[in-house]
DNA sequence: CATCCTTTTGCGTTTAAGATGCAAATAATT
DNA sequence: AATTATTTGCATCTTAAACGCAAAAGGATG
């Protein structure tokens, strides 16, 4: 079985029993967030979603649930500031973070990137992080004043 | 000039000149402390080197100080949790992250590793980030057991 | 070298992310 | 339907990071 392959959320139920885990409508709801999501949700963004569904889950679950799922490697975690990020996508990617407004967009990797010698062999996320500004924030003179560039 | 290259700490006083700022014996025990520094230091490490040489400054300052740096582009900021780490090393190189104790390793990046297509030209910083145990973590029989494995 | 002016620092305070402990609630199994 | 282990919600706590402002210090000028 493909470790990278995401899983659907009609799988997630199967997924839960095979790990031991209840599947619950918090689970289930914050699953199906992220993964209907193209935005690389934060906490309280997957919060704010998730409450549509479950409208008593509170951000402490979206956390734990969140932090469970990422050490099970069903979605991966986005170490960002302010605020950590999540994603389905398994598969070694690019990040482009905008520096200003901190939207994410994926880009797949180059065929045949290697990755430098040495690196421990026993990798759980490969990460490519380009950080720099979105066209949004680039096209705002208002933003662009206040950023310094070089 | 070349904008990957690190400046020197002899050089830093020339740095603030050119660019406007006081050169203050804050901002140049944190260049220094970070420029001298392996381990990729967070604002409290920095902070904590920092205040042998400069006893009163405030871990604001080092705040302030630091972020103003990467917003001029004589350091890089690695967004990790639970706190931001700092380096001097621009150009493109990837960086191995512990898991577990958050060790940052340095590595090079492989010759002729190219950007995946259509990413904004105007970047300020690539990151290959690769996330895992490092060697110390991993060959801690207690910890390994309370690392989720796959 | 003394003065002036701008920048920077230190201090107090504030916001927000993330984590934790425990009792009540709930899913899975019999 | 009852049982039991898991999970959630709630309250609380910790810490990272940022902000406003008055005091202090750097750097230029006469």
């Amino acid at each position: 079985m493909d470790k990278t392959r995401e899983i659907t959320v009609d799988e997630f139920p199967a997924f839960c029993r095979a790990h031991g885990l209840k599947c619950t409508a918090q689970r289930l709801a914050v699953f199906a967030a992220v993964r209907m999501s193209t935005e690389h949700p934060s906490v309280d963004a997957t919060w704010a979603a998730v409450r549509k569904q479950v409208p008593t889950i509170t951000r402490e679950s979206v956390y734990r649930i969140l932090n469970e799922f990422a050490a099970l490697g069903i979605l991966s975690r986005l170490d960002a500031l302010p605020a950590a990020r999540y994603d389905t996508w398994l598969g070694p990617h690019a990040h482009f973070v905008c520096e200003k407004c901190g939207k994410v967009i994926d880009y797949p990797l180059p065929d045949g990137m290697a990755l430098p010698k040495g690196m421990p062999a026993e990798r759980h996320h490969v990460e490519l992080r380009v950080s720099g500004l979105c066209d949004a924030c680039r096209g705002k003179s208002k933003l662009q004043t206040n950023q310094k560039r070089r």
